[in-house]
DNA sequence: GACAAAATAAAACAGTTGTTTCAAACTGCT
DNA sequence: AGCAGTTTGAAACAACTGTTTTATTTTGTC
């Protein structure tokens, strides 16, 4: 046993090789991004990972404790790339949301990422798995507060007014339709290609889409958000 | 056996009862809806439905069958519930896409309709499962189209102008957002509590975001799509 | 090379899965 | 009431699930 003598708990580095580790890690996060987590076979992940079937047990305890894992690795991998860096730079704020945007939607074409990130993503979307909620604060959280100070500055508005948090939700909707239903997407848009050509293309468009709200809104300060009246009714 | 003599294949009406077999859709359909295809077991459902276990095997071939058929209802039920009225009614461009916006959100707080469509949905969407492709042409082509045709209306372009598709695209985004991912925003935002009344407040903000676009891009009519020069780099 | 720790391998475990079998109960109709 | 056809019920099926056990091989260190 790994765990058992003389280091209890050494979630770090160990002196051995730790490559079956990384393997399995990987292969998980393929398998689970594609068949789901309950449909992802302990076996298939080891096989595909050419270890034994115990691998599972011996390197992660679980299989929910690898899923965790992979998750962790999904959170990791996302905001340290391009939107960090898009947020962080010293420009105006509408430069600012239009890099931000595009930094998102440039991870789409998998230059670098493996892109079974987003279908991990996608599905805890859609229904956070016992282990994400943890992960939601750490990765979703810190960017989302991020946001809504560049887009309150926009509007004149403080960061957690009702206001910023609508069109901020509106500007994260706009980029995760592209993000979470990708496939769905080109069903019904086959000429979508996502080539970074057109994806800075339909990100410039989210840019613009949006400031010509965040701009009319910023420009009237202390006033209603509706200029002209909206229909009520029922 | 059922289908083996006298009627080798009728899956319309019969003469006897069916109860069970709607309770069994029923059950599966909040089954599917919680914990997904492979993790809602076929015992699970009989039990919920207060049937046995082979009634599954029986009333349809299988359990893939069944969930085949539940999609079919999700299908068959959305388009026609408060989004078609909204896009049928005859009103200027503008209140229709504001009443469609409002259609869709008010679903969401499951006051009338089995809110399990809408989370079968967003599973879907996620990782079209095998039987889903159909679907998508079924379920969303229709009104994505129609959508297309409302907004080409306001914009004053064809409903297949790449213009037309990013707009709709935009406005689908802003609502998928609060379909999908109520989960993930309501930690971000625990104050967000989708009351009806929460929900038509969100409904307008998306159509108000939306129109300043729109109006914006239908009063310009041939001119390229940026207002303010947009920072072009990289 | 020897030795302990660590990693791998093969086999078996207990539990659950979807599905089938077959007899019993029920149904509508003459 | 009688009877064919339909629907249920309980049990068993084989296949597969995650996990554990046990033995074997590999690794790093003296």
């Amino acid at each position: 046993m790994r765990r058992t003598t003389a280091m209890k708990l050494a979630p770090g580095r160990n002196r051995y090789s730790e490559a079956t580790r990384d393997k399995l890690l990987e292969a998980a996060g393929r398998a689970f991004a594609e068949r789901g987590y309950s449909s992802a076979t302990v076996r298939d992940i080891c096989k595909q990972a050419g270890a034994n079937v115990a691998a599972v047990n011996y390197y992660f305890q679980d299989k929910l404790a690898l899923y965790t894992e992979v998750l962790d690795q999904v959170a990791r991998a996302i905001p340290h790339d391009r939107m960090r860096a898009a947020l962080d730079q010293k420009a105006s704020p509408e430069d600012i949301l239009r890099d931000f945007i595009r930094a998102r939607l440039r991870g789409l074409h998998g230059q670098k990422l493996p892109d079974w990130h987003f279908q991990i993503a996608a599905r805890e979307f859609a229904q956070p798995a016992p282990a994400m909620s943890r992960g939601i604060d750490k990765v979703m959280r810190p960017i989302y507060e991020r946001v809504l100070g560049v887009v309150g500055k926009i509007i004149s508005r403080s960061p957690d007014h009702e206001q910023t948090r609508l069109c901020t939700h509106s500007i994260m909707g706009q980029i995760l339709l592209y993000v979470l239903a990708g496939p769905v997407l080109l069903r019904l848009w086959p000429e979508m290609k996502m080539t970074p050509e057109q994806l800075d293309r339909i990100a410039d468009h989210i840019a613009d889409f949006s400031l010509a709200y965040l701009r009319q809104m910023g420009s009237s300060h202390g006033q209603p958000a509706r200029i002209e009246s909206a229909r009520r009714h029922k």
